[in-house]
RNA sequence: UGAGGAAUAGUUUAAUGGUAAAACAACGGACUCUGACUCCGUCGUUCCUGGUUCGAGUCCAGGUUCCUCAGCCA
């Protein structure tokens, strides 16, 4: 007897179960299906894993196909960065790769059958006419003078469209269902407009262009997909979708929607999204603080953080407003398993260590994953000398209650090193401290001394003579109210600290050779990772993935 | 005010007529050579009102709120 393992599953994985054990498909074949016209969001992945993932559970495949129906919006350029994403996330299509206008010329065939069938025709209406027609949400549309054309006209009509004799807007196939619908998109919805158009895969060869509904479904079919998953604005399309397959009698799969994902203090809005980088408020598609996958991997976040972001957060028949804060969480998460730790000092302030003998260095060998040294026992080697950088803000002059770090006659430990006692203070002519001047305790080498005492602060340093010079770019949220979207104007909310440049920080000699596909952990600072464009190793720059969780800091609020 | 969809902790998701659960957040504590990590604790009369039932988040009736649809966008 097996063991009954009852894992939590969403609506949709418990529906494709229950009808695969009803045996409605034999198999589970899903499809990720992108537009070429901008880049992948936050929202996208989570369409993504539920698309791939869903169908690896279930022992099936998931295509790419790339949704090229509107050669005015779309880009060979976007259909690379697309690919490029969804391969980085850990996903893969295989050979699957496909696009809708491949099935140009069925779908042309399809709308002749269903002309011939007495389910479409040729509309002369214009655009402002077609919407007045299409009556209201509680008023019922009437038809158009030309729906009662014969086939033999619609057929010619059709074929001249399709030659490219018509301007733009002059026609349109309709498919003939329901003026008097409740539902609005069975009134007659358009199947093809006519558009002069160069499309970036067929180039000229169209003059006319199906229309979203009439091309999913269809290709849906033509691909063997049996769960065909979208979000959930599409629910009303449904009775369309399933409309077109029957008409035309071919193979039917199940349309299936859930619900969007947004986060909080971001837009995910491919227009606004735009705006943001055309009118120069960010730095690119690919700027740190934008939700885009170019922009979350530039930043450091790990597609391992992605995926597991989505697989806790599920699916649901409602749109949510996730916290970024689970989203941080997972990148956290992830990122204090794999990355490797080193010392900087963004804020330095200089430490004599006076019983230390001058001109003496002496390399400590610490550990890269002290949290893991068992399975994975890298270290490196960190000089220590007579002149040290602390952190300015690991001293206080007036330290106060459960202040733990260094003050005038408070001992700590220097990480991997010494303890060290502060003597006293080094001020300039206005007042601000320049150096402090230290002992150290020549017994208490690896952290611990032989009377056992204790300290509870550890700080973290380098060595002024060994340190590398960089900059560090501090990312904040780019959005001061939690819903930008909903605001006004959303640019008025931008966050006027989303990007804090630090120049001059010190780091550890390690980090000379630093490489941008690794994501470091600046012991107590957080997790930062050379910027994959503008980082050299003349001119480090790191850009900062996440803080740490600093329940210190929060205490001051 | 037509049609469709959704309401469970601050947020997100479970519980499929049988003790309302988990993650994140917040707060309190323990531990710590990272004030990180880890661990422990605290935080809900399931949108409302009735009904069925020994028993209702779940079933029924009525109501409320929110979302989607009137592109020749997807």
């Amino acid at each position: 007897m097996m063991t009954e393992i009852t894992e939590t599953k969403d609506f949709i994985r418990n529906i494709i179960k229950e009808e695969m054990e009803n045996g409605r498909f034999s198999q589970v074949h899903t499809r990720f299906p992108p537009e070429p016209n901008g880049y992948l969001h936050i929202g996208h992945v989570t369409a993504i894993y539920a698309d791939f993932s869903i169908a690896e559970e279930f022992g099936g495949q998931c295509n790419l196909r790339f949704d090229d129906t509107n050669p005015i919006k779309e880009k060979t350029e976007y259909v690379d960065g697309i690919m490029d994403d969804i391969k980085w996330l850990g996903f893969d299509w295989e050979d699957r790769l496909y696009f809708t206008s491949d099935y140009f010329d069925q779908l042309y065939t399809w709308a002749i059958q269903l002309i011939n069938q007495g389910d479409a025709y040729v509309d002369d209406l214009d655009m402002d006419e077609i919407r007045d027609y299409r009556g209201t949400l509680t008023e019922p549309g009437k038809n158009s003078p030309y729906r009662d054309r014969s086939i033999t006209e619609n057929l010619e009509l059709f074929e001249r469209m399709k030659a490219g004799e018509f301007p733009n807007g002059s026609h349109v196939l309709r498919a003939k269902i329901d003026m008097a619908s409740p539902i609005i998109n069975m009134r007659d919805p358009v199947m093809y407009r006519i558009l002069h158009a160069d499309h970036h895969r067929t180039g000229d060869k169209w003059k006319i262009y199906p229309m979203y509904d009439w091309a999913h479904g269809q290709s849906d079919s033509i691909e063997g997909v049996t769960y065909s998953l979208c979000s959930l604005e599409y629910l009303n399309h449904r009775p369309l979708y399933d409309w077109f397959l029957d008409k035309l009698g071919i193979d039917h799969p199940q349309q299936l929607e859930f619900g969007r994902v947004s986060i909080n203090h971001t837009i995910t809005s491919k227009r606004k999204l735009r705006r943001l980088v055309e009118g120069g408020h960010v730095d690119g598609w690919d700027d740190p603080r934008l939700p885009t996958v170019i922009a979350m991997r530039r930043r450091g976040y790990t597609a391992a953080a992605l995926r597991d972001f989505c697989k806790t957060t599920g699916l649901s028949k409602s749109h949510r407003h996730m916290d970024v804060g689970m989203l941080e969480h997972a990148v956290r998460n992830d990122l204090n398993t794999v990355s490797p730790r080193a010392m900087a000092v963004m804020d330095p302030l200089r430490v004599v260590v006076k019983n230390y003998p001058e001109g003496q260095v002496e390399w400590f060998e610490l550990p890269d994953y002290p949290q893991d040294k068992k399975n994975r026992p890298a270290t490196r080697k960190v000089p220590f000398s007579r002149l040290l950088y602390v952190e300015r803000d690991d001293f206080m002059e007036e330290p106060p209650r459960k202040f733990f770090r260094l003050g005038i006659g408070r001992e700590v430990r220097f990480l991997g090193a010494y303890y060290i006692t502060c003597t006293d203070i080094v001020k300039d002519e206005d007042g601000k401290i320049v150096e402090l001047h230290c002992t150290y305790d020549p017994e208490s080498q690896g952290g611990r001394t032989p009377d056992k005492r204790k300290v509870r602060g550890t700080i973290h340093w380098v060595s002024a003579h060994h340190a590398i010079t960089a900059t560090a770019r501090l990312y904040d949220r780019l959005f001061l109210s939690e819903n930008p979207e909903a605001e006004d104007d959303f640019i008025t909310d931008l966050n006027p600290d989303s990007l804090r440049v630090i120049e001059n920080i010190q780091l550890e000699p390690s980090l000379a050779n630093a490489s941008s596909d690794t994501v470091y952990q600046f012991m107590r600072k957080g997790y930062f990772v050379p910027d994959e464009k503008e980082s050299t190793p003349d001119a480090l720059i790191f850009n900062r993935t996440i803080s740490m969780r600093d329940t210190w800091a929060k205490r001051g609020k």
